[in-house]
DNA sequence: GCCGTTTTCGGCCCGACTGTTTTCAGTCG
């Protein structure tokens, strides 16, 4: 490793702190205040945690920070309403410093700490492995003050120095911030899916595994994944973990304990499997998967019963002092025994889900089985790589009845989007490809630019000819967010235009959300019967879960397409979105694709012919 | 700092692994 080497390559750690300097309201950002709020209750959280405050005062702000970023809908909304005490674990005193930000753009508790407290103390807490307690000695009595100066003092041999610290204690340090530097923290879902696919299905070969199943935020499908958490049930689990830490992506071994075993595969990518009991399996399963806020109401849910739920079961405390297991096997045997239905994995984050069981009112979610079609799909006539012929046996492949042929429309001249003449030549084409297939059908359809005035890039004349008209911003990003607004509401009006797709730009990881009003936006679809896509590319999931939930509440139909331009590859990524919809607490009647062709062009018509 | 079908005060989820130790603190999830 060249001793001069920087830090640079920590991308989203530097705008994680770029969003922290907090002073000014970002630029460019359409996303809501939530996750703005909820980074700094973290940081003063992380800032309380190195100044050794009260640990139950760091969680307080932790819990807020994750209810915030959980709530479906936007906090100024909650705090418009005088509701912000409303939402869990917000109290007097962390409203009235949401209240204080949404007023100032800033909060002067942070402002404070920050004066306080070295920034390099908070990135050392990135770094797996070093925690507060080791963060605040380094600093102190090494002088550490940057992390590049870490890493040369772990080279120096300067922390060996230091109490209770040695030789494995400078590599883990090391080791950590080349991780660090590497991976740079979490991995989108449509990179960490399939590697924990392959994880499972090379162990799953052993004949010591009985049960393997993923676990963490991969199951609860989260956007972006930290590190993937497989579970597993096995007899001998010293083969099991010996065979995990010697798989083929295996770079590094964190640890191999007799239950446990970590690694770093080659992409920098943390994976953690861990053998239980079959006994224990469903309390291990539900313990594994989170999310942590989640288990924590369980935890309590079980002491107020005279109970105690870890993950090796459910227990009822006797009077004896002793303790019986009344649930473990199954994660249902652990919900019933806690007074619950099963609640599904993609929705424990602890926003509303206990509360909706306990009532009796979680929503059928919908699932992979209900989907009937993609409703968004390039050929080769634009920028896809697939003609329209392969495009309706990749369809029938997959027993989809149906697929939205949408290539882009004209000013997207790179993308060889298509004019008026030939997108009517490529209905004619589609009209006579459906003559002869039945069974499946090519709905015709297309991804047009909404101008920068909102006007539509193609002429009325064609677009009333289409089955699906899907408009889209591919241009002109940093527009303000008053013209952004009225330039996609006015997309929304024409009467043409049934579906608005990827509603915010936002590209994970390396586009923001352009600036838009996406409250005013969802009002508006809902006036005009206009549908909004969730885009189910892993990279950009977009309308997010949360938007979603708020779209579908306000009645807009959501249509899930997978923007798919190479079949091959691409395809498969609608499961993205279906568990988008799903951590959006959508049902099967409020996704399009889940009706036959006749029925969604039936809704969607309803706004032409009013 | 939050919260209350035991409570407006006194609690607040629980266990494994590591690295350094001879019994445990720190970190993580």
């Amino acid at each position: 490793m060249p001793a001069d080497r920087d830090f640079t390559a920590i991308m989203p750690l530097r705008r994680v702190a770029a969003m922290r300097t907090g002073e000014k309201p970002e630029r460019g950002r359409a996303r809501m205040k939530n996750s703005e709020i909820a980074v700094l209750f973290n940081e003063i959280a992380d800032i309380l945690e190195l100044r050794e405050e009260n640990r139950f005062r760091v969680s307080a702000y932790r819990r807020g920070a994750q209810n915030i970023e959980g709530l479906p809908g936007a906090i100024e909304d909650a705090a418009a309403d005088s509701a912000l005490a409303d939402i869990p674990g917000i109290g007097k005193d962390l409203a009235s410093k949401i209240n204080e930000y949404l007023d100032t753009g800033k909060i002067s508790f942070l402002e404070e700490l920050r004066k306080e407290t070295p920034q390099v103390l908070i990135d050392m807490l990135r770094i797996p492995g070093i925690g507060p307690k080791t963060a605040v000695l380094l600093h102190r009595h090494l002088g550490i003050g940057s992390l590049e100066e870490l890493r040369h003092a772990a080279l120096d041999h300067r922390i060996r120095e230091l109490p209770k610290m040695k030789e494995k204690t400078e590599e883990n340090i090391l080791k950590g911030l080349e991780f660090l530097e590497r991976s740079g923290g979490r991995t989108p879902i449509g990179e960490a899916y399939p590697l924990a696919e392959r994880i499972i299905d090379e162990l799953g070969k052993l004949p010591e595994v009985k049960r393997i199943t993923p676990a963490g935020s991969l199951r609860r499908f989260r956007e972006t994944i930290g590190d993937i958490d497989i579970l597993v049930t096995s007899p001998k689990a010293g083969t099991v973990i010996e065979r995990f830490t010697h798989l083929a992506d295996v770079e590094r071994v964190l640890a191999e304990g007799t239950t446990k075993g970590s690694v770093i595969t080659a992409g920098g990518i943390q994976v953690d499997l861990r053998v239980v009991d079959e006994k224990s399996y469903g309390a291990a399963l539900c313990y594994f998967t989170g999310s942590k806020e989640h288990n924590i109401r369980l935890r309590e849910i079980a002491i107020q019963k005279k109970m105690k739920l870890n993950e090796y079961g459910l227990f009822r405390t006797l009077r004896s002092g002793g303790e019986r297991r009344i649930a473990g096997a199954t994660e249902e045997d652990v919900y019933r025994g806690l007074g619950l239905p099963f609640i599904p994995p993609e929705i424990r984050e602890d926003s509303g889900e206990i509360e909706a069981a306990r009532r009796g009112a979680l929503p059928a979610l919908v699932g992979m089985k209900h989907i009937k079609g993609d409703l968004h799909f390039h050929s080769n006539w634009s920028d896809g790589a697939a003609s329209l012929e392969e495009l309706a046996e990749y369809g029938r492949k997959a027993g989809y009845r149906y697929l939205a042929v949408s290539d882009h429309s004209k000013s997207l001249r790179i993308a060889h989007g298509l004019s008026e003449d030939r997108l009517r030549a490529q209905i004619a084409e589609i009209d006579r490809i459906n003559g002869q297939t039945r069974g499946f059908r090519l709905l015709k359809s297309s991804e047009v630019d909404i101008l920068p005035d909102g006007a539509l890039d193609l002429d009325s004349s064609v677009l009333e000819k289409l089955d699906i008209v899907i408009v889209a911003v591919h241009s002109k990003f940093k527009m303000p967010r008053p013209e952004m607004t009225r330039r996609v509401i006015n997309a929304i009006e024409n009467p043409h235009a049934s579906i608005l797709a990827h509603p915010t730009g936002r590209l994970l990881g390396s586009r923001d959300a352009y600036e838009i009003d996406m409250e005013a936006v969802i009002e508006a679809a809902a006036a005009t019967c206009t549908a909004i896509e969730i885009n189910a590319h892993p990279m950009r999931l977009d309308l997010n879960a949360a938007m979603a939930r708020k779209a579908a509440e306000s009645g807009v139909m959501i249509s899930i397409g997978t923007d798919t331009h190479k079949p091959a590859l691409e395809m498969r990524h609608i499961r993205y979105g279906v568990y988008t919809a799903r951590r959006g607490w959508l049902t099967k009647e409020q996704i399009l694709n889940t009706r036959t062709a006749n029925q969604l062009l039936g809704i969607l018509h309803k706004k032409r012919n009013r």
